[in-house]
RNA sequence: UCCUCCUUAGCUCAGUUGGUUAGAGCAUCUGACUGUUAAUCAGAGGGUCGUUGGUUCAAGUCCAACAGGGGGAGCCA
């Protein structure tokens, strides 16, 4: 029986004076040959294992270093050194994994977040990076109870998909076809009858088309899965693969939808606070350190805590796009010529429209509704001007768009006819097509990135630390 | 994909107007010390200066191309 150890978060939050305990885990550093930090991930604390002097021979004690594994039984007691509350005074030490120092690419000391990318087999083992993953598991499991909790049903849906209709980028081909002697039609093209499916296939976009077939009989579901895009994206906020969130709701309309993604999002914001507390408190101290190398212009007004107390505290903005736009055109941004890309009514945000509007002029997160139809999706719901569509879209400090979303056009003519002007193939979504045309309702959903939650919460500022192996143009080591 | 900056020891970085043998802190190794907190002190080893080509008497330093990375932009979540 190997498991009759105890984790360390366990040990030091509730272990009492005089316990016998064994642990077991990773050595952070080993000090004066006597004092080990052993970590087992549990929590970012390490637990001081004491080796009294002379106890262990010196062929031992050069073993234990940076990164060796190993088994500790001891005594729990009171630490008479300051930095720690308890230490294990040790009975017997057992290395479980040798780990040879000259080749360990782990210091005790400050990495940079690019050098442990480049190690991201190893970055779970710094304070930063396993402090980041508990905080993910924590708000992947509230993800599922706040949706349990609600009484949504969480859908699986596809991710080899052959609709390519659904106008979110570039998608990755899935195909068992080979790539020497490609079989061909006359004209030249490939003859994909004779592929895996029998058709062209590719990775997901988006699960929401299946997402609303289902919701039409569930009333309210959501899924939660991997999502690619083969875009050539390259910046802090994409990634070829990620992990979304997409509530699908049945007699929803476009308040309803807001109401519950800001409530969705407040709920994260609160179950981390209150579960992970140690290890936001660690993040906000290491970004902290981390504004502090930046000149004084583009620090952050608030710490990651005051940050997210006051997102948890506050109303999110709403505002149409209409109202965007003007509040862009009377800033004193506009008038001084400082913004790169023009504003009139029509264009789509710009990045830099997105973060005066978030960051400089309301501070706290915005929900803009009621877009111009001509840059959304074919599927969102057209309003009775006949130029806007009811969209929404939620745009967090930092971050940037955090959720996407509309209502859904139910009507089947009016869905059909901006079918038509998009061009998208009436004839191969017509088990789309099928719920408009069978007991159609009101419905509403929307897409929240799950790294660029992570991020928000995390306070970390790349996606490709958000995410344990990321993959991006020209990178899918590991 | 575009703009911009960067690439020097295992890591983080200095390196002057181009000039002789390229430095520091940490890490590693050896020794000392022993209630330490990224332990401390002394010493040692460690470099094809991203790659290729060019300019020059002379290139880490100047120029070009390529590769990799950061920041910003587009596409989006």
């Amino acid at each position: 029986m190997f498991n009759q150890r105890i984790k360390i978060r366990q040990l030091l939050e509730s272990g009492t004076e005089g316990q016998e305990a064994v642990v077991m885990g990773w050595v952070r550093t080993f000090r004066n040959n006597q004092f080990i930090a052993l970590n087992d991930g549990s929590t970012n604390q390490n637990l001081q294992i004491v080796a009294e002097l002379g106890t262990l021979e010196d062929a031992f004690l050069k073993r234990i270093t940076t990164g060796a594994s190993l088994k500790a039984v001891g005594k729990l007691i009171p630490s008479p050194g300051k930095g720690q509350k308890w230490e294990l005074k040790a009975e017997k030490v057992e290395i479980l994994g040798d780990c040879d120092p000259e080749k360990y690419p782990l210091q005790p000391k400050k990495h940079s977040l690019e050098f442990l990318r480049e190690i991201a087999h190893l970055r779970f083992r710094t304070n930063t990076f396993s402090a980041v993953f508990r905080v993910r598991h924590s708000l992947a499991f509230a993800i599922h109870q706040f949706y349990h909790e609600r009484g949504f049903i969480y859908l699986h849906t596809p991710i080899i998909t052959a609709t390519d209709a659904e106008g979110a980028g570039e998608t990755f081909r899935v195909t068992t076809l080979p790539f020497d002697g490609t079989p061909r039609r006359d004209d030249g093209s490939v003859n994909f009858t004779e592929d895996f499916f029998g058709r062209p296939t590719n990775l997901t976009v988006s699960g929401q088309l299946e997402g609303e077939l289902a919701a039409m009989a569930l009333s309210e579901i959501y899924t939660f899965g991997p999502t690619f895009r083969a875009e050539n994206s390259n910046t802090a906020r994409h990634l070829a693969e990620f992990w979304m969130i997409e509530p699908e709701m049945a007699f929803y309309d476009l308040e309803d939808n807001m109401n519950l993604a800001e409530e969705f999002i407040k709920y994260l914001i609160r179950f981390a606070i209150d579960n992970n507390r140690e290890d936001l408190e660690f993040l906000a101290a290491r970004l902290e350190e981390e504004e502090k190398q930046k000149p004084q212009s583009e620090r952050s007004e608030w710490g990651l805590l005051e940050k997210l107390n006051f997102v948890l505290q506050n109303q999110f903005e709403r505002i149409t796009y209409t109202e965007a736009i003007d509040i862009l055109l009377n800033s004193p941004a506009y008038k001084k010529k400082k913004f790169k890309y023009d504003v009139k009514w029509g264009i789509d945000l710009q990045s830099e429209h997105e973060r005066w509007l978030v960051e400089k002029y309301f501070k706290k997160p915005v929900i803009v509704t009621n877009y111009p139809k001509q840059i959304k999706a074919f599927y969102m719901r057209q309003n009775d001007d006949g130029k806007t569509v009811a969209a929404m879209d939620i745009l967090a400090p930092g971050i940037g768009e955090i959720v996407g979303g509309s209502q859904r056009e139910e009507r089947l003519e009016k869905l059909k006819e901006r079918m038509r002007e998009m061009h998208i193939p009436i004839k191969e979504m017509w088990w789309y097509l099928d719920t408009r045309r069978f007991g159609a309702v009101p419905h509403a959903g929307f897409g929240l990135g799950f790294e660029r939650m992570v991020q928000f919460v995390t306070g970390m500022s790349n996606i490709r630390d958000a995410i344990a192996f990321p993959r991006t143009p020209k990178n899918a080591e590991f």
